[in-house]
DNA sequence: TCCACATTGGACGTAGAGTCCAGCCATGGA
DNA sequence: TCCATGGCTGGACTCTACGTCCAATGTGGA
């Protein structure tokens, strides 16, 4: 793996980042073409050269694709909490080389963050974040607004619009919560069962179909 | 225990040193005389008035010792580690009223310390996250954070803790989300019964018992 | 030492999450 | 007009996991 290329091209900046940051960031270089992954600095999970991307939404073949992602969050199988960024590095050509990814492990300096603070507090501050106080509204939020860009009513909806909405619901983490489907299956006009069909075509897109 | 007189004059000082150093300390008062613990402000052992003090080498009454002994350290039977002082307070005639110990939880200190000496970086305070994407987060956050307020480990939590921290649980709409119990039964270090038997506490709290 | 009470694992009944299917309706092509 | 296709539907079904209950086990205090 060391003998690719691109790795020996990239490897400096990745070197130099993974030792600014110290132990708690990861630095890691994939292969878009293979989804693969390149070569792993300073390792914070067991992944290594070899293993499978899983990049999954950022498309860096895509030449109309943003070139930085995030910083967004990821959480690791232990509970620990990552600031991640990602990067699609480019040759000279302008098609994309590698994608790097830096992930930034949050707590200690979280843990740091809380102590610190707590000394100067007085009264116990409540950590009440509390968005979503109520999940429901989200849904109609995510529905009408829909429905407001595309200027057709729910009834009117198409298969497609559907599923475009029931993608946002799920990044939403909507159906997490519990009794959330059939608000859902209102909200959209839907029954039940074709929203589940919907929910199953969307979390599975290469299976078109020839399944059974 | 609180109308004597001494623990009258010396109380303010206590009060306020255990307001300034957070939950991070402990201030106890000693009666040189029976050796017995006058009061304890922000508790982290279980000792409680009445209960024998333990002072052992530091005899308050030989009017030739120093004032002021310190700081040293102690180790609790949970493995934290304290750094504590000691001063003998005199009433108007100069012999021994009482005896002040102030007991600070260093453990906190030194993680922050090693994790912001590890990055080489001024301390940069970060807000609390507003966008907790992750339920689960949110359980560790609560956890953690009445952890911290109270100075106690998860697994020394008291019943009453508990209940508290279930209560705060609830109020986030942790358990509207599917799956939560478990999490959060882990998180609390009780097994899903019991988890079940202090919700249903905290949701009927009228109904003590007489329910069979 | 004994008692009271909290905790535990496990068994159990049930609600709700998903799946599957046969039938219905709409659209569109002959 | 008729038929074929494909999505939608209600309903029946399975299975996960939610919540309850209980006997057994610790555990701390008189």
């Amino acid at each position: 793996m060391d003998d690719d290329p691109r790795v020996r091209t990239w490897a400096p900046v990745c070197r130099a980042v993974a030792a600014l940051l110290g132990p708690y960031a990861e630095v890691v270089l994939h292969d878009p073409g293979t989804d693969r992954i390149l070569a792993v600095w300073n390792p914070m999970s067991a992944r290594g050269p070899g293993d499978p991307s899983l990049l999954g939404e950022l498309d860096a073949l895509d030449p109309a694709a943003p070139d930085v992602f995030g910083p967004y969050e990821k959480l690791l199988a232990d509970g620990r909490r990552l600031s991640s960024v990602s990067a699609i590095l480019r040759d000279a050509d302008g098609r994309a080389s590698v994608v790097l990814c830096v992930n930034l492990d949050r707590t200690p300096l979280e843990q740091a963050a809380a102590v610190l603070s707590a000394f100067g507090a007085p009264a116990a501050s409540r950590p009440e974040p509390l968005f979503e106080h109520d999940w429901s509204d989200r849904v109609q939020h995510v529905v009408g607004s829909y429905v407001r860009e595309c200027g057709r009513p729910v009834e009117r909806l198409t298969r497609a619009d559907r599923l475009a909405v029931l993608a946002r619901l799920e990044e939403a983490r909507v159906f997490a919560v519990r009794r959330a489907t059939p608000v859902v299956a209102r909200a959209l006009g839907v029954s039940r069962s074709t929203l589940y069909g919907l929910l199953a075509e969307l979390r599975a897109p290469n299976t078109k179909d020839h399944a059974r």
